[in-house]
DNA sequence: TTCTTCTATAGGTTATACTAATATAGCATT
DNA sequence: AATGCTATATTAGTATAACCTATAGAAGAA
């Protein structure tokens, strides 16, 4: 008989407007929010309201808060998963190998997807740093060559245009970074025949480039399970 | 050569000590912190920026808030990245089908990975939902199709054990279903043959009860490559 | 016992005052 | 003309106090 009356929490509200305007354009990447005393009066709530929304926009990636000159619509969201994640990795710590495999998943679809979507330019590149990471290979130098095998397979993410896979990989490689430090050069030293890995390196580069997207993905799996069996 | 001053805000201590105290084991899934003005008065901070950092850590899915109650850390986190893939999603509105992308990814290794972990008792479960689904396959009624469909794909990700996998679905499925309202629905309706999808099933579930890993994903790709093509 | 009401305590919201960082403009020195 | 300084306005960051609202549990009434 009786209607229950509103209920949704004022920052909650704040966080939807916000939210819609970013979805309908009015906001734009880099674009700055009017002045947390100005939204209060302009929505009508305290600015501590506004602060909570605006927290929370900035803890999930969506803003981003300068003292003494504004908050702003963030540009670079690439690290939007990031927390999230090392949450999940917190609450998970018994099994800090499931990251790898989640890398797996990431990378197995990236190169049948890129296998499939390169264009001649990727393909120089990814020679060239196929090039880089084979001469490297026989030096000495643990960093560089780490550096170099990340860029091969960063490439590879780059290649598929697909954001949610690009970023994904991002925040996995950051995550195992910060919890499992100097991977992959405690991986790299780990793998007795170096040329195992110039070899696999190889076949995951010719499957892309002649388009075979089935061989890309198996090869890049079987690349990622050696590293992965090597971590255990 | 110069080291930057240190800056970091206050909520973000409490955010930090908070979270520290979650990783060394003193707060644990379901216990309830101190309240606000306790919190307050022992960290000697303001209310509003214990109130600031709580909120944060409620975005971010670690806590939850209950008028009246306190706030308690979360049992249940399954939903902790779904803001944040949706906040990705809406800068990505282009291209939505990324999104697919994402889910053949993980299922894709999902399926490998079940075929190598699945038990006995996961072999008869997986059986009696495949058999449940070619009986509702020949009756008339989507929506039953669509929920027994969708507990096959997530039992296989539940076989895996992997949280990240796990938790990584159920995401895309509620971000599907938010952008693509009835999509399995519509998926399930384009494809005119039915036994198209059946078979599919059945070579997934076979590969997976004898434990071949690499065919298992291969057919879940090929699954889900039908799905998308008649998605789009 | 069962139901209602009261009460203490929790989070939710507002208002106000102050602190600290930043950009800008204007002025002075060189 | 370039640099350095200072005052100022504007912004976010923090603190405090008061009050609103939801909840659980105690107290009381039936």
């Amino acid at each position: 008989m009786f209607k229950p009356i509103k209920n949704k929490k004022v920052y909650e509200h704040v966080i939807e407007q916000i939210q819609n305007m970013i979805i309908d354009g009015v906001l734009k990447q880099g674009d700055r929010l009017p002045s947390e005393r100005e939204l209060a009066s302009q929505l009508n709530v305290s600015r501590t309201s506004i602060r909570e929304a605006l927290r929370s926009l900035q803890i999930i990636g969506l803003i981003e808060s300068r003292q003494g000159e504004g908050n702003f619509i963030k540009e670079n969201i690439d690290e939007t998963l990031f927390e999230p994640l090392s949450i999940m990795f917190m609450f998970n710590k018994d099994k800090p190998e499931d990251i790898l495999d989640l890398r797996i998943a990431i990378e197995v679809q990236a190169a049948y997807l890129a296998a499939k979507r390169v264009t001649e330019e990727d393909k120089k590149e990814l020679e060239n740093i196929l090039k880089k990471l084979n001469k490297v290979e026989k030096e000495g130098n643990e960093k560089i060559r780490a550096k170099y095998d990340k860029e091969f397979h960063y490439k590879i993410a780059k290649i598929t245009g697909n954001y949610f896979i690009i970023n994904l990989l991002n925040n996995i490689s950051s995550l195992m970074e910060s919890f499992i430090i100097y991977a992959r050069e405690m991986i790299l030293k780990a793998v007795d025949d170096k040329s195992l890995l110039i070899y696999q390196h190889e076949k995951i580069y010719n499957a892309i480039i002649t388009n075979d997207s089935e061989k890309a993905a198996s090869y890049m799996r079987e690349h990622l399970e050696l590293i992965n069996t090597h971590l255990m």
